[in-house]
DNA sequence: ATTTCGCCCTGATCTAGGTCAACTCGGGCG
DNA sequence: CGCCCGAGTTGACCTAGATCAGGGCGAAAT
């Protein structure tokens, strides 16, 4: 899990005792605090997590086939996952922002079985596997934790597999962007799309003419306004609607 | 995760000391092997797994919204998990063939996220989620083994997600069950669809009567020879060839 | 300031697959 | 044995979205 450009920078845990802290936006921070810890658990946590980064737009943090070594929450910016497959049509399969981990679905395989690209500056914290694995061996929480995402991403994957139309993909799309965004604090009704028409395209199985259109026809309707990569979503309502077949109570 | 009409059959582990043994066909007799294991593992295993059914053809094994409590192994039969939308339409979300395991999206809600019901006489192999997590705390290989399913089970649906066409989706379907009877011994080029058409339509995204139009199609160009439910593949390289886009090295 | 280049938009057509309707067939049941 | 019923098939259309082709426009490079 690096490019040839990329700079590690290992930062483990400070020595001020607020060693609970160790990655304010990680998923396994709260799994820690919940679990409690001691001396020796710290000790382990210290050689676990590893911030490296900044990757910058278009740079790959891993690619199909490389052996698996570790999972990586995104600490900030927008990692795009993707395979090509034979007639060099790229598939995207997910968007990950800062606080989601990429790399779970290599557990299986030992290998990442997709590419993975940075879309914006994007940094991630490391946390090798076999470490992270036998450390949830010691803390419940964590094992918990581990699960809980792991199974996650199952559901997430199920969404895009439903027979919907365009504008319900498209209204899921939003609809989920915007609520985790919400989740990490930032406006659920503004935000940037880092990713191209066409990645929005790959990813909703749709041509980028059409993702073009249905913004369009969604602007025409006062349900959002969009100006090049900023969006507004101005009827959530209408959108929650729109989007419910797609995320039934998810 | 029970009917009215189920009747729990607890079997445990015998007392004669292959109790290693204890589920044949389920998924996690190796990692339980592969652990070792010592006289206290063997009394948490004796509570852990409980055979359950049979259920027969229709019968519902768990319901969405259901509280999540065990993970299943299908020991005999076919079990598929679906969802219905607003507008009543059904989404096959996955068939489940003896050795697989079922209800491992339900983690992270702890409810299960879909309904699961019996294509035929279905047995399972259940384990109490609460026990198999607390055992795999202990159990490095089980662990690894929960980690891999749900990793595997991630890949799976990616599958579903991706844009293809009928023929390639209907050729990844076959061959994919192909393999994983052969997996479990079965013959890999001629076995029993125990779903209906309807189901397959369904589970593929295509409408039912297009499922009929590629099967007719596929026996004409001598790729299948199907009759009612019974199928089987004669041109398996063809078939691989065509779904080759959509596996990817699966 | 101008060129260039990569996105993005828009209109005109095309098509894979959906929809609708009619029919077949086999299996359960009186 | 004949009836019924639900699953499957087949053919005739139709439509959502893909494809093709052309053009605009902002940001970086020259």
């Amino acid at each position: 899990m690096s490019d040839a450009t990329s700079r590690p920078r290992p930062v483990g845990i400070a020595d001020d005792g607020d060693a609970y802290h160790f990655c304010s936006t990680c998923a396994f921070s709260a799994a820690c605090l919940d679990s409690g810890y001691d001396k020796s658990q710290l000790r382990d946590l210290h050689v676990l997590v590893e911030h490296i980064g900044p990757f910058h737009e278009g740079e790959h943090i891993f690619r199909e086939g490389d052996p698996f070594t570790a999972i990586a929450a995104v600490r900030s910016g927008t990692v795009k996952t993707y395979v090509t497959d034979h007639e060099g049509r790229e598939h995207v399969q997910g968007f990950f922002l800062p606080g989601e981990v990429i790399g779970l679905n290599a557990i299986s395989q030992a290998r990442y079985p997709s590419n993975a690209v940075a879309l914006d500056s994007v940094i991630l914290c490391r946390f090798s596997f076999p470490n992270i694995s036998a450390l949830a061996m010691r803390m419940p929480g964590l094992q918990q934790q581990l699960f809980k995402l792991l199974s996650l991403d199952i559901g997430k994957a199920a969404l895009l597999s439903g027979n919907f139309s365009a504008d319900e993909r498209m209204a899921a799309f939003l609809i989920t962007l915007s609520r985790r965004y919400a989740a990490r604090g930032f406006s659920p009704n503004r935000f940037m799309l880092t990713m191209s028409r066409t990645d929005i395209a790959n990813y909703l199985r749709l041509a980028p003419e059409t993702i073009s259109r249905v913004f369009r026809r969604f602007q025409d309707d006062k349900l959002i306004h969009v100006e090049r990569r900023e969006i507004e979503l101005t009827d959530r309502k209408q959108l929650e609607g729109l989007a419910d077949n797609v995320l039934r109570g998810t």
